[in-house]
DNA sequence: TTTTATTGTCTCATTTAATTACAATAATAC
DNA sequence: GTATTATTGTAATTAAATGAGACAATAAAA
C-alpha cells in the first residue's frame, strides 16, 4: 500500500462519529445525464464520493469542501434531499476491505467499522469545467451516464435513485437556473437538460415558449456551427438581482 | 427533582452519539394549525419533540416510537424534510439548563452536552386522536397555533419554518389524502386544511370543481348540524388500490 | 309560509397551455 | 446565383384549466 494515501485516511480524534455524508453529482455532457463515481484501490467496489464532518465543523461546509476536492468547483448547486439511518444500511465487511486494500490490518474497534448514518446531497455542475480527482481511498473518480452504473456498494444505489427522483419533483419548483449548463447555451440545449432530468420528450414549441415566457433567460448572439440552418441564439440565466 | 423522570433520562450506552431527531407534529382542531410543543421542567424553555436513536435502531424507527410516545397514535403521515447540521445549533449551556432542572449537577462530560446533528420530520395527525404526553423531561406538551408558538430554544424555530414551508410545498403534489383530517369530513372542512397551510383564502366552487375532479373522495350520507341551511355531504379519501 | 345561510352545480368569461402552421435562415448542391 | 434542406423563432389556432357569478336546493328558525 502506498504510504502517502495512508496517511490521508480520516483520523477518528477529528471526526463526528457515526455521521457521514454523501454525495450525487450530476453533470450532463451535451447529450445525457452522468454521475460521478469512484472506485476503492483494489477492491472493484463502486461507491458515491462521500465524506465525515470535523468536529468543529458546519455539515453543509463539510459537503461543500469535499465537493471542492473532487471536483475543483466551488460554485456549484448543492441540495441536501435525504437522510439515511437504517441500521443495515452499514456494512463493517465491506468497510474493513476498502480500509485494507488501503493500508493493511485494521482493527475491528475501527471507528470507520461503526455504524453511520449518512445525509445526502445532490449537485448539480459544469460537466466542461470539472477536473475529478478521487480521493484518499480511491484509484479513480469518473462520469457515468444514469443508465449505465456500475454496481454500488451498500446503499448507494438507493441514494442515487432518490437523488433523481428528487430532482425531477425540484426540476420544476427550484432550479430553473441550472447548473449543468456553460454559461451560454442554446435553447435546444436547455429542452436537453429537461428531457434527461425528467425521462421524456417536451415538445419544442411550448418548451420554447414556457421558458421565454418566464424571463429567466437573456439572448445573445447567434451560434454559427456549419450545418445547412438557421442558427440559434445562445442564451445564458440571468443574474438574480 | 422526581426520581421517577430523572431514571426516565435517555443513557449514553444506549443511543447513537451526536445524532438526534425533532419532529414537527400537526394537527388541526377544525380551525388552526397547530403544533405539539412541549415544555422543560423549571426552565421556561419551549421545544419540539425529539429525541435518539438507538444504537441498533433505525433512524425512522426512532422517530415512530417516539410519536407513538407523544401522541398514543401509531398510524401517522411522517416525512423526513431536513437535517440541521451547524455547530451554532448546539447549545451545552442550554441542555445543561435543561438537565440539571430535572436530575441535578451534571458532568461538563455529559453525552447530551455535545455537538448534535438533528434530522427533522413532520408528522400530519388527526388532532381529535391525539392524547398528547409529555417525555421525561418535560412538564407539559401542548397544541399551539402556528401564528402563535412560544419562544422555542435553540433552532427549533428554524425548524419550523422549514416544515411550514415544505408542507406548503408538498400540499399539491404529494398529501392530498392528508391526516390532519377524522375520517369522515365535509367539503369545507377540507377547504379550510388547504387555507391554513397555504395561509390564503381560496374560492369555494374553483376549490370544489378541483378536489372532486381529482377523483380522490368518496360521498357518504350528509351531516346535519341544526344549522339553518343546506347540510352538506360527507367525504372520505377513496383507498389507494 | 317566509326567511336565512349555506351547499352543490351550472354557465360564461378569462387565462393558460397544447398543437399546428409558417416564414426566416445558414449552409450545401447545382 | 438559385433551389434545396434542416432547423429555428414566432404567430395563429385549439383545447384545457381557472375565475367569477348565478341560481336552485335545502335545513332549520322566525
Amino acid at each position: 500500500m502506498n504510504k502517502e494515501s495512508a496517511l490521508k485516511l480520516p483520523n477518528a480524534e477529528e471526526y463526528l462519529p457515526h455521521v457521514a455524508y454523501d454525495s450525487v453529482i450530476f453533470g450532463f455532457n451535451g447529450r445525457q445525464l452522468k454521475i460521478l463515481i469512484l472506485e476503492y484501490h483494489n477492491t472493484e467496489l463502486f461507491a458515491l464520493p462521500g465524506g465525515f464532518v470535523k468536529i468543529n465543523e458546519n455539515l453543509n461546509d463539510a459537503v461543500t469542501r469535499s465537493l471542492k476536492e473532487r471536483t475543483g468547483l466551488d460554485d456549484l448547486y448543492l441540495e441536501q434531499f435525504y437522510t439515511f439511518g437504517d441500521t443495515s444500511r452499514s456494512r463493517p465487511d465491506i468497510m474493513k476491505r476498502i480500509l485494507e486494500a488501503n493500508s493493511g490490518a485494521v482493527s475491528n474497534e475501527h471507528w470507520l467499522l461503526s455504524r453511520f448514518i449518512s445525509v445526502a446531497y445532490y449537485a448539480l455542475i459544469n460537466y466542461e469545467e470539472v477536473v475529478p480527482t478521487p480521493d484518499a481511498l480511491s484509484d479513480s473518480i469518473s462520469w457515468y451516464p444514469i443508465e449505465e452504473l456500475p454496481p454500488l456498494m451498500m446503499d448507494h444505489e438507493l441514494i442515487v435513485k432518490r437523488a433523481i427522483q428528487t430532482l425531477r419533483e425540484n426540476l420544476e419548483r427550484k432550479l430553473i437556473g441550472i447548473n449543468l449548463l456553460p454559461n451560454k447555451f442554446t435553447m435546444k440545449e436547455l429542452q436537453m437538460v429537461y428531457e434527461v432530468i425528467l425521462g421524456e420528450k417536451l415538445r419544442r414549441t411550448t418548451f420554447q415558449r414556457k421558458i421565454l415566457g418566464l424571463d429567466i433567460l437573456e439572448r445573445h448572439e447567434k451560434l454559427f456551427l456549419g450545418t445547412a440552418n438557421k442558427a440559434p441564439f445562445l442564451y445564458s440565466f440571468k443574474k438574480r438581482p
